[in-house]
DNA sequence: ACTCAGGATTAACTTAAGTTAATGTCACAT
DNA sequence: ATGTGACATTAACTTAAGTTAATCCTGAGT
């Protein structure tokens, strides 16, 4: 099989990163930024649908996602799938408490993608000489930790409209912190069987609600966008609170 | 409503904690010990079915279960109510993304216990003082995140009988590394309603369920204690590898 | 323009799990 | 010993979601 990853020719350098405030990074000042860009061993373009990394693999890279789409799930023995997580720009990737083990899960790119590289190796430095950094990772891992309990939430103990609605939601507002301006329109990048494989139903459950629901005038989602038609009745559905989603620094 | 908190009158020094080892003060060596001790605000004991914190409420103290069991939940705007985890003796406890935020979730103990009181404001300060506390902290959250990752794709993928192999097997290897001598049987103090918003079906079926695996001479539960009969075809049928739950510190 | 393939849509039928409601059991308090 | 309440157990019935399988789009490549 063909290697998929290209180094990006012209990397663009952190002191000018766009997307920083929404990494760990954010906790770093800029006098200091050069040094994480020296712990920085590429930066790496991947076309839509490859993988970034396969559950049981060595994998010895971590990656904060700079641009682009990258679902992040769990496979099961007999040949299911659960969506995890979507990662936005900033999300930081591959981090797992056995650091040099096997991945507890896969990585695919939904769309193109740019990812900077941080060897797991330069990750303990990096953690050695700047602490705040490892008070970072723990913010944002118990941010992670959180979503993931609100999907527990959403796949135990709602129906499937109310399931859809959430991720719904979700989504948007998570995308609204990266593209203030945006509208009520945003790209999304998965196919219905993607979705069924994140709300744990099938993909046929999943046309048929996704028919009710634009049926009611809830959303449209059609070639890969999703317009928010009725916030207010999809939020109450999805019993969400937009305030669950925290993206403040824990210092 | 009276307070049921209450100060254990013989407080434990941390310098003899027969739970350390299982705590994120592995990461602090003995001779320091006394430096954690001075953070800890208290020892405190609780009976069982009370709660140590609710949904909503601003909460400033962090914690590390001592002895007993706590279960971790939140609750829906339907009433409806989704088990996050069970902890047991040296997790660690309300550590959340929005320190001063309300908490996301409850916490109830499921017996007595007795609880390590580290006041959040503390915690910075330890963060501060001791960098590698940070990094056991990300390291721990990333294990719990990583457990709720194994729940959703429970809840989301799995059948009934599935789901509670699942849980059983879980607890069991959790527990294992508790008591190593443990037997076959171990103690199991949640009702079949605690299970049933555990892997997300109703009290009814959960109990149906148990049936069905009793008869197949699988697992016997009763009187809050649970007993593995037959460890193989449990963990076929939960797809559950014992890899899955490590507990081997970062560094 | 034409083909192909990955998605999306639907309908008809099945089933796992939910609901309702009654009864049983056991620990514990009086 | 008796009553009370929290849990556990079952059965009968309902329903939300799963399964199977056909058809339809639509965008990319020739």
């Amino acid at each position: 099989m063909a290697n998929h990853f290209k180094k990006t020719s012209s990397a663009i350098s952190c002191s000018v990163c766009p997307v920083r405030q929404l990494s760990m990074y954010q906790a770093i000042p800029d006098s200091q930024l050069d040094i994480v860009q020296q712990y920085r061993a590429e930066q790496r373009s991947l076309p839509a649908k490859t993988h970034l990394y396969h559950q049981g693999d060595k994998h010895t890279n971590t990656y904060t996602l700079f641009s682009g789409w990258v679902m992040l799930y769990k496979t099961l023995s007999n040949g299911g799938r659960q969506v995890l997580r979507y990662a936005l720009p900033g999300d930081f990737l591959s981090f797992q408490p056995d650091m040099t083990g096997p991945m507890t899960h896969s990585a695919q790119t939904l769309t193109d993608s740019t990812l900077c590289v941080f060897p797991r190796q330069n990750l303990l430095e990096m953690f050695h000489k700047h602490p705040e950094l490892a008070v970072q990772i723990a913010w944002i891992t118990a941010r992670d930790m959180t979503l993931g309990h609100e999907y527990l939430v959403n796949v135990g103990r709602k129906n499937a409209r109310e399931r859809l609605a959430f991720l719904f939601l979700e989504l948007f507002h998570r995308m609204r912190m990266h593209v203030p301006e945006l509208g009520n329109t945003m790209p999304f990048p998965m196919t219905q069987e993607d979705i069924a494989d994140t709300v744990g139903l099938t993909l046929v459950h999943v046309n048929r609600t996704l028919r009710s629901l634009r049926q009611e005038g809830l959303v449209k989602l059609a070639h890969h966008s999703l317009t928010i038609l009725d916030y207010p009745a999809l939020s109450e559905l999805a019993g969400y609170n937009a305030e669950n989603l925290v993206n403040q620094p824990l210092l």
